[in-house]
DNA sequence: GGAAATCTACCTACTAGATGGTTGGCAATA
DNA sequence: TATTGCCAACCATCTAGTAGGTAGATTTCC
């Protein structure tokens, strides 16, 4: 069924997000799913495919996010708001980045995840850009600042808020964090 | 002597930095340092201990140099851009921080490491927004901003810049995220 | 001063349990 | 009949940690 697939793709995304990639195993999975170690294989051959499609799973769901936002709003800073409470979910959940948890294993990752992950942040950081740069022409974004610049200031900011928060302040320190990070991209009253 | 357990506290700390807590074994470590597995024990009762051990290291660097910054420096912009240049270190050398490693595993985390993880950055944010309210009062750091909110997106914004420019834009890519955050704190000109 | 006791730093050899992964088979479905 | 989904049993390897010992330095006490 595809139904177990999407439970172990669930499953293992809160283990990962929980607690890191190697801080999880077979056997934790295969408890919270509810079936036998061996049966994981069967959708997911190696740990590294589960963790590749996990990656699909994630950056697919932000893709529609951001598709949404682009949607829905048109002020840049409005947009930058939106898109950081994408990351509010995680903090109450007390669940952090899954690409930030697989991140901190860069040195022992396999070189395919690296890639994505690659991918996932680049994507991120360009589409902020372009937000800003529009909203540079329109009027809704401070226009002395560099987009680029502040496209990585804000994916930073964020992913640092989301590991910190989960474990300080929780959702409310986070929406302190947004706040401070989103009026210095107002222009100037 | 004492060397080994230095060298083994070194060791450890860029294992852990560069692959994650549960990441790296102590088998690792005994090929690393020149020793048996066996003998870290004689260090290190358990791993736990290593842990808290390395902690605490990589908090006393951090104490001497927020003193270090405090000392040298007036101006609370300068400050805080020195504060951002002890993270460049680690993307340098590809390393992501020590903490910021450990809080990724939060949920499987002895109590112990969880609550000098949060020691480590409350003290941080601290240190940060008393800078900024005394450059608040001296002039040097603009008068609309709200320390204590700032002194946290701060600390959020080089953590995550140190976890993501390590595989991104490197060093180059860190001091451009540092440039636009400190860019936000000056007065208006 | 010198023997005895203790401590330090390390070793080999081992343990129990966990790790990701494999094999071969069984039942239901299509 | 072929495929799908799952399972028990197994495997080699790795995990942190233990047991017990050796060689050399340091301390204690007569």
């Amino acid at each position: 069924m595809r139904d177990t697939r999407a439970s172990l793709l669930s499953e293992a995304e809160i283990l990962v997000r929980g607690r890191g990639y190697s801080g999880f195993s077979y056997a934790d999975l295969a408890e919270a799913v509810g079936i036998r170690k061996a049966s994981i294989h069967h959708h997911f051959r190696t740990k590294e495919e589960l963790a590749g499609a996990l990656i699909e799973a994630y950056e697919a769901r932000y893709d529609a996010a951001l598709d949404t936002i682009a949607g829905d709003t048109r002020d840049g800073v409005e947009r930058i708001e939106a898109y950081g409470r994408l990351y509010l979910g995680g903090v109450e959940q007390g669940l952090g980045c899954l690409c930030a948890a697989l991140a901190v294993e860069l040195e022992t990752l396999p070189e395919g995840l690296r890639r994505s992950i690659v991918r996932f942040f680049d994507k991120h950081i360009a589409w902020l850009a372009g937000v800003l740069e529009e909203g540079q022409i329109d009027g809704s974004v401070r226009r002395g600042l560099d987009p680029q610049a502040h496209a990585r200031l804000i994916v930073a900011a964020l992913e640092g808020a989301l590991l910190l928060e989960r474990f300080l302040a929780g959702p409310e320190g986070f929406a302190r964090t947004l706040t401070a990070l989103s009026e210095g991209l107002r222009p100037a009253a």
